[in-house]
DNA sequence: AATGAATGAGGGTTCATTCAT
DNA sequence: TATGAATGAACCCTCATTCAT
């Protein structure tokens, strides 16, 4: 079996399920091997739910780094944004995944709690720096970071890979939709991909696959 | 015991560990009387989860009804976001609480996804109808509707009642920072009382309380 | 409430699901009160059970005193059976409850078995002073008192008083059997009425009501 | 452990206490095992009931087969009570278990007692048949199946392997009583084996061992 | 690498019983 | 006489985990 797939397949139940819904009889029946068979692999159930935590906060950084390229700071919080949707819709491993109080130990929760602390802080330096320079619209640095957390965290609750979006058009949409709140003019502040989508599109309504 | 409190303990603590995550030990512990006492106010774990799903559905049915009376509708929308931030941070009853599968009742689930997907078109038709007649900005309103439900489940997992904001800011602020996102054109569309707001905070910045 | 109704009730239910598997919350439900209240006739749930087992011995008891009138050994037999079938299938208070170990208390238990174990010994002796007289098939009386009191434990678990019987057809056709497998020669030990019933029914087979 | 040892032992108990008088910390600890343990030989309680019923009703199947064989009408009922005695007195498996309403499943109970409608009304017929053709004594064809029923299921209730009598003697002399019951003349009726334990025995009262 | 069997701990639920009202 | 609320104990069952094979 390829570890890949375990790890994928538990992130998927801790999503649906969360994670005490969970069982590992779930994970097994679900790979085709028993229960036992897992420890081969992982010596813990927490050690699955640490690492999928692990993973989805690399993803983050990931889609933060390269977003750091950018030139303006409204521009890296449109890539970052951007990346980190695309991540998530394209494979199920990338799952951001609600932390239940108490799943993971001690130390595990403060690890992963401090990365998506840091991440988040980053971001909002990044707003609160666009807001010094007037790129970005006066507003609340934290308050906002929390807002646009809450829609991509969001995202693994509705979308369908099989639905009419690819990854890309739902991570388009969004980051345009976001950087349309956060840009003060809305004219002057989009860039020149999302003229394109209008104008294909139709009224920027999200046209199917 | 008061009834009102039961639900109040479970919906804090199926919050913050999941249905799954949180024993009926927990809770008569955290109430302060025994497992077998809790029988006499619900039948089931279950009516637990229910019940505090249903409160938290006509809590948002509340907050949409009583933003209907709204002119525009970008103001419908505004105030519907308002009006649920408000309640979500003033009663620790209504809080968003994610649905894990399988842990509802099959009827019961439909029932309660049935009811939230009611309000979702609600909010949908809002946003197609002003996209419409040109006072929202041409977009998805399925995509919307989804970015901004994840902004406002989200708030259950940051926001804190002791914490530097009073509820009535947050919604302020939350509703704002769609309603820009949103309008078509930001000077236009705000309404006053964000003047208001931004002339008091000091650039739109929350203040603490 | 009629203490009567309530013995009855129990009786019916330990008859039909077992003293362990009636809880009184069914009893209490049945007679359309509350568990509490119960405890105002009873101090026990043991209670009910033994003052049941009690009544069905007292039952058991008079049907043999009753039978002792009788002249011959087999006619007290005969008759025995008859009383006993006739009290069963009359008062749903009378049942012949088979008693699991451990439901009563160690005293209880042990009265109510010598109770019954007197009844059966008495019995044996009628049958082993009818073989003597040789107006009963030799046998052995231990063995035939087991198969006797089996066929009578049993008919609680048949008998519909709103079915095509009476109790005392029925009564009637089982002492008969009874009698027919003890005497020594079927024709001139059945006593007279049986001879009517024969004539009646056709050929001994039990008539409707 | 073998699983033949179980649904001994649940038998055992289930005939002893009753269903719901029997728990599985009863079962687990006379086996050695743990109540957990016992979840990797069954999945549910009640399935431990369903199989010990089914096997009851196999072996009271496999009795009347046997049984078919004889010539008369009255040879089979004889050998078939003959073949379900020493069953149920050779192995505690093979237990006539009283069924606790509600105990098992709907489909489950529906299927047992259908079971045992079918044996009890193919039962009836041998009688029936008899009847016609004059080598059973005229009589109610479904009474006497209860009533001899009644003396089967009792068994269990009193019959002690470590007691005075072998599980044939008692085979030998229920059948041969029930045999006389049925018989219109008991002197040739009587099959010649009995004749011959009533000469060992001595009046036909049982040996011990 | 895989598994069947075993288990301690705990989870949801029922139950007989008590007691203040 | 009746009851709603409370409870300790027990019950059935699940779970994560271990270990010999």
């Amino acid at each position: 079996m390829k570890e890949q797939v375990l790890y994928e397949t538990a992130a998927h139940w801790f999503n649906k399920h969360g994670y005490h819904g969970t069982s590992l009889a779930d994970l097994a029946n679900d790979l085709g091997i028993t229960k036992a068979s897992l420890y081969n692999y992982v010596s813990d159930k927490r050690e699955l739910l640490y690492k999928v935590h692990v993973r989805s906060i690399e993803a983050a950084k990931a889609a933060q780094d390269q977003a750091m390229a950018e030139d303006t700071w409204l521009g890296k919080i449109r890539k970052m944004v951007f990346n980190y949707v695309s991540a998530i819709t394209r494979s199920p491993m990338v799952t951001f995944i609600v932390l239940e109080d108490g799943a993971l130990a001690p130390e595990q929760a403060e690890e992963i709690l401090a990365a998506r602390s840091a991440l988040d802080h980053e971001f909002r330096r990044w707003i609160a720096a666009g807001i010094r320079d007037r790129s970005i619209v006066p507003c609340d640095p934290k308050l906002v970071s929390f807002l646009i957390t809450g829609g991509l965290a969001w995202i693994t609750k509705w979308y369908d890979p099989d639905g009419p979006w690819t990854g890309e058009q739902v991570a388009e949409a969004m980051s345009a939709m976001y950087a349309r709140m956060l840009s003060p003019s809305f004219a002057e502040e989009l860039p020149a991909d999302v003229g394109r989508i209008l104008t294909e599109a139709g009224l920027f309504t999200l046209p199917a696959k």
